[in-house]
RNA sequence: GCCGAAGUGGCGGAACUGGUAGACGCGCUGGACUCAAAAUCCAGUGUCUGCAAAGAUGUGCGGGUUCGAGUCCCGCCUUCGGUACCA
């Protein structure tokens, strides 16, 4: 018996396309539903089978939900702007506009043979000048919108200058960088210039100096998000602080919300935490310290302002701005010194060189406002610029950097928290000592008392801080958006007219990135506009297109709007949005900032655009490595296997990749070459054919093997590891070619099969024989041993219908929670039961296809067709539940407590017969078991135990 | 350090609100078919004792709650993910 699923696969797939059976429209009296997978970037590797673990997911949902009754909204698109699809145009020295076009036509080609219900007239790519006209579109409203904190929404800038004009800044409480007040005949006075560098700390997205993280061998600028561990996350350079003119998001006027409203999100709890932590919200109060002999004044951030008393010294960061006003002269050299040590250092040596304290005197000294104690002030670069105020009250006593600090450099530490025994420095359990007033409290009975006295004295007042900075949005790249700016001979940055958007990216031969500036700063007839203004040549980051990409599928061929309004309100948002986690605090914080502004703006109709989250794990591949000695002996490569040498040192030996399919039982401790794999590896690599290899049994060299003895046989052992799919393991495993050998329908239900979709695991291609096995097993009902398809008309019988319902009933709950992998479990229980009993039976079969054409579309449309349906089975209805033959067998544990013994029994009822029907049987039996018992209450949840409390 | 998730056979993993732990698949063992192999089918398969019936034991470790714990509580250990001089 075979499957012809080559034909299978060409038929319907070309059947679908023609009949358009996935496309939707908005008009319909269905409920909505909206299905989305992150978009992926088409880079020039291609799918890995790791890729469409998710999109199978949503496209099991998708069909699922279809099947339901919903009007489903199943689309997908390419982000094919940015930094990966330029790095490889760089690397290839093709064209991005050429390799993306040939990119993601090789993705879409693999997507099909996969058997995705997208409708693919709704597809969108981000580098369409169509597309990313409303990307420019949006940024200019961000441009022209600045943040009200008492209406707690944006508005527009037209309307902060009207307010500019009759009573200057003040009484204004807006998210701004703005210091300084003005009154309205300042800002009359102002010139052009001055009046747009004011209206730029208020404005959504804004132009401003500041420190960046400036990636050298990426040639641009990166926001935090894209920044790990001191290097880009983008190919691992190393990424320095630098002070530029950049384009930035006010995200943080939208902090409070965005954390605020994680809780109506069904997202996962480690989700939220990243999305939170990365917000950072933490509340306090900010305080002002007299600079003593002088006017100047420091305003620090503390959390803690009941470790007031215990204040010894201050510290600035060195790049405060008030460090060279209070540095006193005989310092100024050291303080210089020092501000220059600390600009070499990169991030990274910074993360690098750990607790090593450093730091120098100003010889200024403040007042602490408290006590008047006269304080030293510091400067170090464990205090950062960019938090809080860039500058703290030094309190060693209760806090372990500030301990560390005081250590270094000799400072007075005042204990000021009594601690139980154990507690360490910074733990809050203990009472106040050394703190006047504060004196026996508690650490929060001693934070809200000293709040109080600060606002009552007004020395400061409450204060909430956010971790979460505003992101950078400019690159220095080719390959993004045009932003939309222009400015005049003064440097005024003007909006550029709506209608002439979008702003097309021109066509460069040259798109290398070119130092500090974007590579179209180059092409100065694109820069200079006609009217004498200067176009903006930065770029916008990849996270552009990609913080609105899913409003546009709702209406992708609107030319006067970035989506319609009907179209918006019926779609509404992601009622299901499947991706993996790398984008917790790039991607999605961005898409609901957007997002929250057009809803500001009364453009959406939702708060959230995402309602719920999975985050699909990353399928893994077998990482095999083979060891050889550093240096060339003589001249000649020598590879060794591992298990021999085990104790030599490894810093002689360095490992290679090589293909998993070379190596016999890859992926177990056995992992190994036999010669036959030494000779394909000579093959795959001929720089290697004069290398000496050394087996357990012998040497092989140059096509002669030597054993060592009378061994035969011998092996290289290998190094087997699990980790990410990817060219340079030489372990991508392209979905076509499992496509090709099992079948779509096989593939899809094997990536479900291998575990639950959170988990990251191994892709291991030995186990998927047992789903190959199953789909032969289900096409087998219906079939006939000489492949004959036969189907009967015959009633079914109790047992047969239970097996449907039972399947019905798991699959269902199932598919709702996203157990995909257990719904495949219920599909093999029910057919090796179903083929035990020999079923052939209509009633019985065409409900059990119905139930798997979400997971394994091809076979089961062909079946439908077979069993004579005219209309595909995708629109069909999904078979309901039956809750007469839900009742199982029926096990009861009654208890006795009698006074302080119990007796335990526990029987089961009537196992032979398992539907309602005994349940009653069952319930007279219990009864009659339990007479003359005192009974209290009995409880029957359907289908489950009994329980009887006594 | 802090935050989050998770530890179950030889392996991937089931067990929804506490209720017969190990579903389903892989692998392995034995058998059928075959000259033989592949494919397919049937039976068995946590561990220990036992010919068997059966018994004991068993969800990272140590306690606890409960008639009953993989699941709940307390204290540890390990692994993975995120994050960090954030004041």
């Amino acid at each position: 018996m075979r499957i012809d699923f080559k034909t299978i696969e060409a038929k319907w797939k070309s059947a679908w396309d023609q009949n358009k059976v996935y496309q939707v429209t908005h008009l319909d009296g269905k409920p909505k539903f909206y299905v989305l997978d992150m978009f992926p970037y088409p880079s020039g590797s291609g799918l890995h089978v790791g890729h469409p673990l998710g999109y199978v997911a949503s496209d099991i949902i998708s069909r699922y939900k279809r099947m339901s009754g919903f009007n489903v909204l199943h689309p997908m698109g390419f982000d094919a702007f940015g930094l990966p699809a330029e790095q490889y145009a760089i690397q290839s020295n093709i064209h991005p506009v050429t390799a993306t076009e040939s990119n993601i036509s090789r993705y879409k080609e693999q997507l099909s043979n996969i058997g995705f219900s997208y409708d693919w007239s709704r597809e969108v790519r981000t580098c369409d000048p169509a597309f990313y006209h409303w990307t420019q579109w949006i940024f200019l409203q961000l441009f022209s919108h600045y943040y009200d904190q008492d209406e707690n929404k944006a508005i527009a800038i037209s309307s902060l200058i009207a307010r500019f004009q009759k009573s200057g800044n003040a009484g204004i409480n807006a998210a701004t960088g703005q210091e300084s007040e003005f009154t309205h005949d300042d800002w009359q006075r102002m010139s052009a210039k001055e009046q747009d560098d004011v209206l730029m700390n208020y404005r959504l997205a804004f132009r401003k100096i500041s420190y960046v993280n400036w990636c050298e061998a990426l040639g641009t600028v990166l926001a935090n998000d894209e920044v790990k561990d001191g290097v880009s996350e983008r190919g691992g350079y190393p990424v320095e602080r630098r002070a530029m003119i950049q384009w930035s998001l006010r995200v943080s006027a939208y902090a409070e919300r965005l954390l605020n409203d994680l809780d109506s999100l069904e997202w996962t709890d480690s989700m939220k935490a990243m999305q939170s932590n990365w917000i950072g919200r933490s509340e306090g109060a900010q305080l002002d310290f007299d600079v003593v002999e002088s006017e100047h004044s420091v305003r620090i951030f503390t959390t803690r302002p009941d470790t007031i008393y215990g204040s010894t010294f201050m510290v600035l960061a060195p790049e405060h701005p008030l460090v060279d006003l209070i540095t006193s002269p005989e310092l100024k050299n050291v303080v210089n010194q020092y501000k220059d040590f600390v600009k070499t250092r990169s991030e990274r040596d910074r993360l690098a060189g750990t607790k090593q304290m450093t730091g120098a005197f100003t010889g200024a000294y403040a007042a602490n406002p408290f006590t008047n104690e006269k304080i030293q002030i510091w400067i170090a670069d464990y205090v950062l610029m960019d938090y809080g105020t860039g500058a703290i009250m030094a309190v060693p006593g209760d806090d372990t950097r500030d301990l560390a600090f005081a250590k270094k450099f000799k400072l007075p530490v005042i204990e000021i928290i009594e601690r139980p025994d154990g507690g360490e420095t910074g733990d809050r359990r203990g009472v106040m000592i050394n703190s006047q007033s504060l004196n026996g409290l508690s650490v929060q009975e001693a934070i809200a008392k000293i709040l109080g006295e600060i606002e009552q004295r007004k020395l400061g007042s409450r204060l909430v801080q956010y971790k979460m900075r505003d992101a950078i949005y400019s690159r220095q790249r080719y390959w993004g958006e045009p932003i939309p700016i222009v400015y005049d001979t003064s440097g005024v940055a003007y909006a550029m007219e709506e209608t002439k958007l979008p702003l097309v990216l021109p066509d460069l031969d040259d798109f290398k990135p070119g130092g500090s500036a974007s590579p179209l700063a180059r092409v100065t007839e694109w820069v200079n506009t006609p009217n004498g203004m200067q176009r903006d040549t930065d770029t916008m980051p990849g996270y552009a297109g990609s913080s609105w990409y899913f409003l546009r599928y709702m209406d992708p061929w609107n030319k006067s709007r970035f989506a319609g309004k009907d179209e918006i309100n019926y779609w509404r948002d992601v009622d299901l949005y499947i991706g993996g986690t790398e984008h917790a605090v790039g991607h999605l914080m961005y898409a609901r900032f957007w997002h929250k502004f057009l809803y500001d703006k009364g453009l959406v109709p939702t708060a959230e655009p995402f309602r719920r989250l999975v985050n699909q794990g990353m399928i893994q591949g077998v990482i095999e490595y083979l060891f050889m000695y550093k240096e060339k002996q003589n001249g000649i490569t020598k590879f060794v296997c591992t298990k021999l040498i085990a104790d030599e040192s490894e810093d002689a030996l360095v490992r290679i990749a090589i293909p998993v399919i070379f190596v016999e039982n890859y992926g177990s401790p056995d992992s190994h070459l036999t010669i036959e794999g030494i000779e394909k590896l000579i093959e795959w690599r001929p720089e290697y054919q004069d290398a000496i290899f050394e087996c357990t049994q012998g040497t092989y060299h140059q096509g002669k093997f030597t054993p060592k003895g009378t061994a035969t046989g011998s092996k290289l052992y290998t190094q087997s590891e699990i980790g990410k799919m990817g060219k340079r393991y030489h372990n991508v495993v392209d979905p076509n070619d499992v496509v090709a050998k099992y079948g779509a329908d096989c593939f899809r239900m094997y990536e479900m099969f291998l575990g639950p979709l959170e988990q990251s695991k191994p892709w291991d291609t030995r186990n998927i024989d047992g789903v190959s096995r199953f789909l032969k097993k289900f096409w087998s009902l219906f079939h006939t041993d000489d492949d004959r398809f036969e189907i009967t008309d015959e009633p079914a019988t109790r047992e047969e219908l239970k097996i449907l319902h039972q399947a019905i009933k798991h699959v269902r709950s199932d598919i709702e929670r996203l157990s995909l992998n257990t719904c495949i479990s219920h599909f093999m229980t029910a057919t090796n039961e179903l083929k035990k009993l020999n079923c052939q039976k209509r009633a019985v079969l065409e409900p059990i296809v119905l139930l798997i054409a979400p997971f394994a579309p091809f076979i089961s449309e062909e079946i439908w067709e077979l069993l004579g349906h005219q209309t595909s089975v995708h629109l069909a209805e999904y078979p309901e539940f039956n809750p007469h033959f839900l009742v199982e067998d029926v096990i009861v544990y009654p208890v006795c407590i009698n006074g302080k013994k119990r007796t335990e029994a526990s029987f089961d009822l009537n196992a032979s017969q398992k539907d309602m029907e005994s349940t009653v049987l069952g319930m007279e039996s219990v009864q009659k078991w339990l007479e003359g018992q005192s009974i209290k209450k009995v409880v029957i949840v359907p289908g489950r135990m009994i329980n009887i409390v006594i």
